[in-house]
DNA sequence: ATCGGCATGTAAACGGTTACATGATTTA
DNA sequence: TAAATCATGTAACCGTTTACATGCCGAT
């Protein structure tokens, strides 16, 4: 389990009520690791217990107050010695693939429109990748392309919101609001890379069951 | 939830008892669904219940018997009326790409041997499709190459075992051993593909955490 | 004689999903 | 006035993971 883990990095990167905590698990950090909020509300209420995250009433005006978290030292010593330890290299559930293998049993042809749906899902995803790369990380001087062509957008896209907030204690070693926005950067190219995998993939998919 | 789907497929492509199963679940199916062998043996108990699969008690020499399973009319069925509803674009889970932003907060160089470790499980597992992809779809007349430039490999090559079983009652369309074997070759190209993406993202964010 | 593979299970704990619930405020 | 957004929760259910358990057979 991670989630915790991914509180935590998000918070790190900026306080936040369990509400934005939420939403954000709709964009940037929600797009390796989704979560929905009453998950959210009862794993920070843990986390809170443990005094892994300390909570600050804020006084909004026009709104509901809030309970802003942040990361306690705590909690800073949990995401350090998990990142410490080895973890499993994921272990994948794709249905798609399990439908695709399905299908020689059942009408393959059947199955184009809904590999037509995920391929469209997947390029409004890199559109938004790319729209978010476009503003968060805009080309340096030279020796850096962010990325090459892309898709024909279809769905607005939205900002991966990841503006350098400010960790509540010390870090340990190296943490530079430089090496937040690189990895940050990394990050979303993985993002960018298994979109344009996965769109490749599908039109070798659509052309394969083409053929029946 | 598609479990119950994932074990009507790999038995419509050959039946087999729980353990069987379970193996199957650590190679061919295994590649883009996992199970443990005590979900198969509750999962595999409630669809016999519900007359999607039939048992055959099988006496062996040497080894104790097994309950061979294939799939029956109604399993055929339920397989069927779920490949033709849409199911969501799946919701991914990396552990790597938290711990990688999390890294910024806490000495992004100690993730290197992680990274590295990781990158070396899909170098492997690369190698394991391709054997597999050589082994059972061997690169026929003109027009079609397998696949490109590989990897080192580093562990033993397992096969996909994918023999083309006799489905239990007759498929509602176009089911023909051609297209199950075509279809089981994309899905093993999607995880080719998948896996050299990794790979070259992995090095990608390697260089990225060598610059701290 | 022990270890690994075959074969099948039970039980408990945990994590994630879905449905339901409340109440204020701003925007169309 | 109705809908959308902010904000936080409870309850029930279901799927997954981990630990424990049993027993036979063949090979080292």
């Amino acid at each position: 389990m991670a989630l915790e883990h991914a509180i935590l990095v998000s918070l790190l990167e900026k306080p936040g009520s369990g509400y934005e905590l939420a939403r954000r698990f709709d964009r940037s950090i929600g797009y390796f690791w989704t979560a929905t909020h009453q998950q959210i509300y009862r794993v920070l209420k843990r986390m809170e217990n443990d005094g892994w995250v300390a909570a600050r009433e804020v006084a909004q005006q026009g709104r509901p107050d809030k309970r802003e978290y942040s990361v306690a030292d705590l909690g800073h010593a949990a995401l350090s010695s998990w990142l410490h330890e080895p973890i499993e290299p994921e272990t994948v559930r794709h249905d798609l693939a399990v439908k695709i293998r399905g299908a020689a049993f059942d009408d393959p042809a059947g199955l184009v429109r809904e590999v037509e749906r995920h391929r469209q899902a997947h390029a409004d995803r890199l559109a938004h990748y790319l729209a978010g790369e476009g503003r968060d990380f805009p080309p340096q001087s030279p020796a850096e392309a962010p990325s090459s062509p892309a898709e024909a957008p279809s769905s607005p896209a939205e900002a991966p919101s990841s503006p350098v907030g400010e960790g509540s204690s010390p870090p340990p070693s190296g943490a530079s609001p430089d090496a937040e926005r690189e990895l940050q950067h990394v990050v979303l190219r993985g993002g960018i890379a298994y979109e344009r995998m996965m769109i490749a993939w599908l039109d070798d998919v659509l052309a394969t069951l083409h053929r029946f």
